[in-house]
DNA sequence: TGCTCATTTGCGTCACTATGCAAATGATAC
DNA sequence: GTATCATTTGCATAGTGACGCAAATGAGCA
């Protein structure tokens, strides 16, 4: 963590490194927690892990294990309401989290920076 | 993947499903890979495998691997010149994308929508 | 208290992924 | 052509993660 490859523009990169957090999308890299997320998201209402588990192939084991790393990493809330624990999306930490990230990799190097027939975006 | 477990709201998800795809997390999902990211965005220039490898503790193999993993997500752009392979972070797409992922989500369910007591963002 | 329902946790198994080494491929220089 | 350098790929191994089942925990109710 100590030598860059070719300069060392380090700061203009504003916290890159602080908002590109490995644990989020470790949270999102496995396709039935996507899948849960999606779900929850198009459902707006809090759902228990019951009704979640209804709509998967899996066990309700995995599911309550999945929506609980959801929730470790952020994405998600669970409030238990009885016997119930009642899960929804943090829609406006994710958000945030989002657009925290797309403006960090665009602050570290704007469109005049890029270099000349490498990025490419077709 | 035919019953909501409580109201059928997917249309007003503009297109969730198709934004949050699992491949582009799984290709972020690993701190190595995440870490060679943020060095590439850092450098700024286009960088070859061997500068990449320079910088990590692991093989160089295992660093082609990763950064031929993030060129596959889309997330990196190669550029063969002579003998070397350059590699550079693809900006735009990159943040294209992860914008619309906030966007969709935040369309999703907007703060008016959202459940008393629920998603809470402390 | 005992019973039932919802969720979580322990644990063994299976699949996948990351890793390092060595060999193969591709490209330039001699 | 051969030699050399950069990168990729094959392969074996080790580590990690997902999964299902069963048992444990927690909460309400008779």
């Amino acid at each position: 963590m100590s030598k860059q490859p070719d300069s060392d523009n380090t700061s203009c990169c504003g916290g890159i490194e602080d908002v590109l957090e490995p644990g989020f999308f470790k949270a999102l890299c496995d396709p039935n927690r996507i899948a849960l997320l999606i779900r929850l998201a198009q459902c707006c209402d809090p759902c228990s892990v019951s009704q979640m588990a209804r709509c998967c192939p899996t066990d309700l084991s995995v599911v309550s294990r999945h929506l609980a790393i959801l929730r470790d990493a952020g994405i998600l809330t669970a409030q238990k309401r009885g016997k119930e624990v009642f899960y929804s999306v943090r829609y406006s930490e994710l958000v945030r989290t989002l657009r925290a990230m797309a403006d960090a990799i665009e602050t570290c190097c704007p469109p005049g920076r890029e270099q000349p027939g490498s990025q490419r975006d077709e």
